[in-house]
Order: C-alpha cells, then sequence, then structure tokens
DNA sequence: GTGAAAGCGCTAACAG
DNA sequence: CTGTTAGCGCTTTCAC
C-alpha cells in the first residue's frame, strides 16, 4: 500500500479511499492511484483490514454432513448467494456431535467470521444461546427460538411435513407405521416425530414408541432399523423415514428380506433429494426446497449482519409431498 | 490479551509465549498466565496473528460443484484432515468457469490463505503459473502438471479408469461405443477420452469423433446427451459416461426411448458416487475412492504448506470396475 | 526467564 | 480534497 502511494505521490490513506471509494477525491488522482495499483498489482490485505474493521467477510457453515445431498443442496445455496456478496464460506461438519459444533463454533469465533449459518444440535442451544449468541451474529435453520437482534431463523414447516406424509400412508390403508427417525435431538423434541404421532393420533390410530427407532441420519441406520423394524414387529406395513438416506436403505433392507416395496412395505422418505427419484424404488417423500434453504438463509445472514439492532421474523419455507413409487 | 497479561501481572510477552507454548516459562508464572486466561475467557484472535505471521491457518477447496456427490465426498475427507489440524476450510464452486475459479483463487488470495486445494480448470493451468503458484501453495487435483516446490499433485488414473471400462463394454461384445465426455476442458484433452480411444484402437475399433459427446458432469447432459445419442445414431449399444451423474441421466433417456439397459444399451458410469448403488438399473462404474482424493489432498497441502522448498512427487490412487446392472 | 519497543497492513479521527 | 497520527491484537527482535 505504501508502494502504491509512492508510486502515485499520494498519501496512504488516499490510496485507502479510492480502494474503499469513500470520500471525495480529484478524479484525476483518483485515476493516478488506480494506475499504480494495477501496475503494482496491488490487492488490499482482507486480514489487515479486518484487524481494524472487525470484518473478515467471511461466514460460517455449520451443519451434520457435507456428504448428504440435503446438506450439499444447501452448502450450494449458500455458497451462490455469498459469491454475489464476495463473502467467503467456512464449512463445517457435525455428524450430529454436539461437541463437534461447540468446537467449529469456537473456531469460527477465533477467526472472527461475521456471522454463521448452523443447523444446530438441540444439545447445544443454551450453550449457543449463552456463549456464542452474544458474540457472533446467527442464522439458525429450523430452529425454534424466540426472534431476537442478530437472530436470524429459517424454517420448514418439519411437523406438517411428516404429517403429510403419514396422512398419506394411513390413507394408503397402513395401520401399522413405523418410523425411522433421526438422532439429532432427544426423540420427544423431533418435530418430525410430533408430525408423525399427531396424525397418527387425528385418524385414532396409537402411537407406539416401541416402532419409533432412532439412530444416524445415513443409509446404513435404514438399513439396520427397517431390517430390525420389519423382523420383530410383522405387523409393520409402512415405514416413514427421517430422511431419504435412510428410506435408501430401508429399502435395500426390504429387498434383502425379499418384501416388494410398496406391496409388502411401503417407505416414505423426507428431503426429495437430488437422487430419490433414480432409486429402486423411486421413493416417495417430502419435498424441501434445499437450494431455497441455503439461499434464504445466506440472504438472511448478510441483513442480520448489516442490522445488528433489528429483529427479523422466521422465514419460513413450505413443504409438499411427492409420490413417486415407494409408496 | 493486555488484559490477561494485567491479570496475571506479566508482560503482555509472556502471555503470547504461554500460548504459543514456545520458550522456557517458569511453571509457577505459567500457571497464573493460565488462570487469568480461563478467567477472562481470553482466546488470541487469528486474525491478529495471522497479521504478523503470515500464516492464516486456512486452505481452500475449488472445484466444480458441491452438490456432485463425488465432490462432496472429496470434501468431506479434506474437511475431516483438516479438522484433525485445526484448519478452517473455504469452499467455492466454479461450474467449470474459468472464470470463477479465477475469482475464487484471487479471493483466497486476498484472505490470505495458507494454501488451495483445486480441481483445475485446464484452461487457467497457464495463469495459475503465472500468478498463483508464485504467492500461494498449492494442490492441483488430476492435473499433468510437473513436480515442483509448494506444489502437490493428486491423481487418479482417468485413462486407465476409462480404459478398464471401455475394455469390459468390448469384451461384452459392444463394438459401437458412444461416448458422454465433460466439457471441463478441450476434448482432446480429457483423459478418460484418451483411455476410451486407446481401448478402442487397441482391440481394432475406431474411433469416431462424432460419437463423443461434450457436456457439462450433470444428470441434464446425461439425459440430453444420450437422447441424441442413440436417435442419430442407432448403432449404439453402450454409453461411456464422464461421470455417474451423466450416467444417471443416460438411464432416464433409455428408459424414455424404450431402451432396456443394459440389454438394448449398456451405461457405464465413472466415479462409484454414494447412489450408483441404488439407481435403477445399479451402476456398473469405475470406483474412485473419493474419500482419500481428499483426505490425502489434504495431507499433502500441509506438507507441502510445512516444507517449502521439498519437491513432492505425485501422490497416485488407483481406480477399479464395479460391475453391477447397467452394463 | 522475562519485558520493552517496533511493526505486520490497514482504517479512523482529526487536521489542514 | 488530502495528509498525519494513532492503533487494531498479535509476534519478533533485542535487551535485561
Amino acid at each position: 500500500m505504501r508502494d502504491v502511494a509512492e508510486a502515485a505521490g499520494v498519501s496512504i490513506k488516499t490510496v485507502s479511499r479510492v480502494v474503499n471509494n469513500q470520500g471525495e477525491i480529484r478524479e484525476e488522482t483518483r485515476q493516478r492511484v488506480l494506475i499504480a495499483i494495477n501496475k503494482l498489482g496491488y490487492r488490499p490485505s482482507k486480514v489487515a483490514r479486518a484487524l481494524v474493521t472487525r470484518r473478515t467477510d467471511t461466514i460460517g457453515l455449520i451443519f451434520g454432513d457435507i456428504a448428504n445431498p440435503y446438506h450439499a443442496e444447501v452448502a450450494r445455496g449458500v455458497l451462490d448467494t455469498a459469491k454475489e456478496e464476495n463473502l467467503e464460506i467456512f464449512v463445517c461438519n457435525t455428524d450430529g456431535n454436539p461437541e463437534a459444533e461447540k468446537r467449529a463454533l469456537t473456531s469460527f469465533l477465533d477467526h472472527n467470521v461475521d456471522g454463521a449459518i448452523v443447523f444446530p444440535i438441540f444439545a447445544n442451544y443454551e450453550w449457543i444461546k449463552k456463549y456464542i449468541h452474544p458474540v457472533l451474529p446467527l442464522v439458525l435453520i429450523n430452529c425454534n427460538m424466540a426472534p431476537q437482534p442478530r437472530l436470524g431463523i429459517v424454517n420448514t414447516n418439519l411437523s406438517q411435513g411428516a404429517k403429510l406424509a403419514v396422512d398419506y400412508l394411513i390413507e394408503k390403508g397402513h395401520r401399522h407405521i413405523g418410523m425411522l427417525a433421526g438422532d439429532v435431538a432427544p426423540k420427544e423434541t423431533i418435530r418430525r416425530v410430533q408430525g408423525y404421532k399427531a396424525s397418527l393420533e387425528a385418524k385414532g390410530l396409537v402411537y407406539r414408541d416401541e416402532i419409533v427407532l432412532t439412530g444416524g441420519p445415513i443409509i446404513e441406520f435404514g438399513f439396520i432399523g427397517a431390517n430390525q423394524l420389519l423382523t420383530e414387529y410383522p405387523e409393520i406395513t409402512a415405514i416413514f423415514c427421517y430422511n431419504d438416506l435412510i428410506a435408501m436403505g430401508a429399502n435395500q433392507a426390504c429387498k434383502k428380506l425379499g418384501k416388494r416395496v410398496p406391496q409388502d412395505c411401503a417407505i416414505l422418505g423426507y428431503d426429495d433429494n437430488k437422487f430419490s427419484g433414480f432409486v429402486n424404488p423411486a421413493l416417495t417423500t417430502v419435498h424441501v426446497d434445499k437450494y431455497q434453504i441455503g439461499a434464504k438463509a445466506a440472504k438472511l445472514m448478510i441483513d442480520v449482519m448489516n442490522n445488528p439492532e433489528k429483529e427479523y421474523s422466521p422465514i419460513h419455507l413450505d413443504v409438499h409431498l411427492i409420490i413417486r413409487e415407494s409408496a
């Protein structure tokens, strides 16, 4: 920067002004500076700037697993939006592990990110409220915290989605519907389970805790879980899965057990990820606009960062059922 | 930091020494400092440190598209490895656009990343050599640059993979094998095409340029491309695809055209992504260890960063054929 | 073993 | 319209 100033025959501050185009500058001076910048290939250091402005033009993104297409598509939405705004994105996986989430958030703080977009783990809610939110603007996805300054919320209607799914299964005549739930939050708190329960009860069916299994949101759990469910409770004729990955695993389990899908056992997924229409049988699932979750979260994050006083009401994204072959 | 120093009754420098545990420090002093740090909840600012050390503990990752499971799994490998080393990762998509790659690299430079892992776009090779590599340690994936200091290379044997695939198709009796190639590099430079060609020629079949179509590495191109190939060249009985996404699209095209896979048209993919075994029909494909690409690239990146003088020879990952249903 | 002073590259406040 | 000075939070000489 000093070199540029010298080359242009102006002060260092003038260079700064040109770079940030702030303040009035005589056009001729400005041109001289611009030429010097070009000649020297000068690029301002974001690090040095950050030290004084407290802005790094960086935001953190934390979710379960980038290798899950659900998160990957969300990431894509965030990344595209961030690019437009010249923000860089740090990415971190937690695999649903609260400690990993804590470490990620702490590390982001150390790096002075301007904000973080998080799919929060229930067990950390209080910790986040206490230690992170006071010092870092946050956008939380699918989280029921109260609106407040420096906090953005993006929600998809989880319990409604589950209700849609289970209503459909009941309508199709299923009376014993197992569930393969995720394990990211305690069973009682998962809104998908609430929706499942609500649907059951609305139709006069009993909710049975023992046919709701929890496990990681991965194919492997779908396989193991469906296997267990169908073996131990032969009355089950349908399984509602926490996500499409689990549903794919459940598909495989049925194949292994010689059960035809959907005739012997219907399988219903959640997320409608990129591949759900291609697997065999194609998944009937709850469609979620993953790209929009990411894009809206990023936009909201930027707003929240720029308006630290303002309170933003939660953004809501709707879901709907996609009927394919598996149910 | 000053506060900590005061609270502990030592100088600022001593705090720095404790934090970085460097130099000899009397145990008692050290404890006093540690206590003060804990009490005040002090965390050193990576930004401030970076300004003087020129290390940000940050590396950039650039590839085509995070929503492609191939890249997502690579990312997972990078991320896991980085976490162990306390490095944060910036992620950026290019969609194969050279300008996007340039912008990403430049932005990483502005942010003072310690290094970048890139799936480079051929069109930018010279630019990268000239403007980026001199100022930024790089690890390049599937790139045939000569080994040199501050440069790491991770290669999977692209042309061999393609040869494996096409050999298999020929063995199965196919004589007219179309190819749906990617468009990330000019057609002639794609090593997958080289392998395809090599295999053909080794078996005495002619390479026909017109049945090698190029397009984006996405499902949509697979659909369009296969449709075109099968319609215009009815003699084609097998299609070798640049990746599994394209293969999935080709699968769909066959379905639409009423062609059975593999009886009427065999389809062979590349990458063996997470879902390739689940789609209908399950894809026969070339298996690549994506997680290892990421993990090895990250480890190599760290080595390269720490040994700027040393020359690292390329890391090589093998591929093999996975035979499922589609061919 | 420990501390004082200088400086990383930039912006903010205040002059002029 | 432009320049001078100070300082962001840390590490690095170099003394003591």
